[in-house]
DNA sequence: ACATTAAGTGATT
DNA sequence: AATCACTTAATGT
């Protein structure tokens, strides 16, 4: 136990140190449990009873919304030193997850039950900032996203994932098939290979079998 | 060598 | 932009 609280501390300190007062920080580490989850592994389903928030620590964790035709969507992103403020929501109320949340690369997270985080609403400044703040941060980005789906064309949708996926990944090489980006931007495999082979032939990035690497988009 | 999966492409709606 | 139908290429067993 004492090698999973120093393994909790360590990792906590490296995301949130300058986020939560020393207090908080001491309470998570006694209450939190790590948890690793690997690349494509299902970290929340919808309808899953949410009982904890999880702290991203490393790693991403892309969050997607599926309807009943099973057709899905990529909302937005979790990236270390962030949290799931949707989650708390549904901790407190609803209890169940609206959303589905798959690791996109191998991620680290400490897991807090709910129990706790209530009252710390009112105890800590640095969490009800944390938390508000991160409430901000997903709305703004699902108003993003609901921007991009209405206004944008799919080349241009196309051209911004690439450039997000970039960005959140930290590498020019993305890992990904063809279908799995039809799936994310919920359109046909066919459509997105057509589009892709024609940024590729105008010299912005350059295709492999489960590889796209971006030249300058 | 064979099966499976990813990607490319013309034709049709 | 979606779907079908088919081909080609890469990878796994």
């Amino acid at each position: 136990m004492k090698n999973h609280k120093s393994l909790i501390k360590e990792n906590l300190y490296k995301s949130f140190k300058f986020t939560f007062e020393q207090e908080l920080l001491d309470e998570i580490i006694e209450i939190g449990t790590y948890k690793k989850i690997a690349k494509g592994q299902m970290f929340v389903d919808i309808g899953d009873e949410m009982t904890h928030i999880p702290l991203i620590v490393k790693g991403v964790i892309k969050v997607i919304r599926e309807d009943n035709n099973n057709d899905e969507i990529l909302l937005y992103f979790l990236e270390s030193g962030g949290t799931c403020a949707i989650s708390f929501a549904n901790c407190i109320n609803i209890k169940q997850s609206i959303f589905r949340g798959i690791a996109e690369i191998d991620t680290e997270c400490i897991l807090i039950p709910v129990n706790s985080i209530e009252g710390w609403l009112v105890k800590y400044r640095t969490w009800r900032e944390f938390i508000i703040d991160s409430y901000h941060e997903r709305l703004t980005e699902m108003v993003e996203a609901i921007e991009t789906v209405a206004f944008l064309n799919l080349d241009d949708r196309l051209t911004k994932y690439l450039l997000n996926e970039v960005k959140i990944l930290q590498k020019k090489e993305l890992q990904i098939t063809h279908q799995e980006i039809a799936s994310d931007l919920n359109t046909s495999r066919v459509v997105i290979s057509r589009i892709l082979k024609k940024l590729e032939r105008k010299g912005k990035i350059e295709l492999g079998r489960n590889v796209i690497t971006i030249i300058n988009l």
